[in-house]
DNA sequence: TGCCAGGCCCTCTTTAGGGCCTT
């Protein structure tokens, strides 16, 4: 697979906004198949994060006050994605945190998101459920240690895009499984992925 | 004070409702 950038944020709530704000970030390039470079930090926005999330994400306010700021984390992420395609598990969430985080920086994103969760959606359908953690475990996946931080979640995210990126090679034929191609088969109807995936392979 | 997301997807649908998934 070509070069992609999987990100994952930790945040104080689900809709970024004056006091809901990321707190963390991890990117991890992956690249013919491999992690080849990655990037963590986490960020300090001057919110609250309530005691439900810190119990969730292990991230607490005192961890906050001796972080950097979020502008400087920002800066630092955006130049180690730079223009590379994006990917994360359920993308409209950290797209949503991504695109506001850069909006304050006064920076636009100009790449796509592919989605692990809608791709997984598509072709492993029998799963019990699509949430990361779960799919991880269905898969047999590498543990990556304490989920819901930003760099484990990243890593199982790469893990799992690795996984489907090969698993279309190998049930479908494909030659190569680019960014683009993930994009398509994340808007295709679920019903109609497998035939229009054939289509692909003759 | 009280409010508290939103895109995707399925179905007992399309003049809608509710579950999934992210923190």
């Amino acid at each position: 697979m070509e070069r992609i950038a999987v990100i994952d944020f930790e945040t104080n709530g689900l809709s970024p906004g004056s006091s809901c704000r990321a707190t963390e970030i991890a990117v991890i390039l992956v690249e013919n198949g491999k992690m080849v470079d990655r990037y963590q930090s986490l960020m300090n926005a001057g919110v609250w994060i309530p005691s439900d999330i810190e119990r969730l994400t292990g991230i607490s306010n005192r961890m906050l006050k001796s972080a950097p700021p979020a502008s400087e984390v920002m800066q630092e992420a955006a130049r180690f994605v730079g223009n590379t395609p994006l990917l994360a598990h359920n993308a409209s969430f950290d797209k949503k945190f991504w695109d506001y985080e850069l909006g304050l920086l006064g920076q636009r994103r100009t790449q796509d998101f592919a989605c692990s969760m809608l791709l997984a959606r598509r072709l492993l359908p029998q799963a019990p459920n699509h949430k990361l953690g779960t799919l991880n475990r269905y898969l047999g996946l590498p543990d990556t240690g304490r989920a819901h931080r930003a760099l484990a979640d990243t890593e199982m995210a790469a893990n799992l895009a690795l996984y489907l990126a090969s698993h279309l090679q190998q049930h479908y034929g494909l030659a190569e499984v680019t960014h683009g191609l993930l994009c398509k088969l994340q808007k295709q109807p679920a019903a109609k992925v497998k035939v229009w995936l054939q289509g692909l392979s003759v």
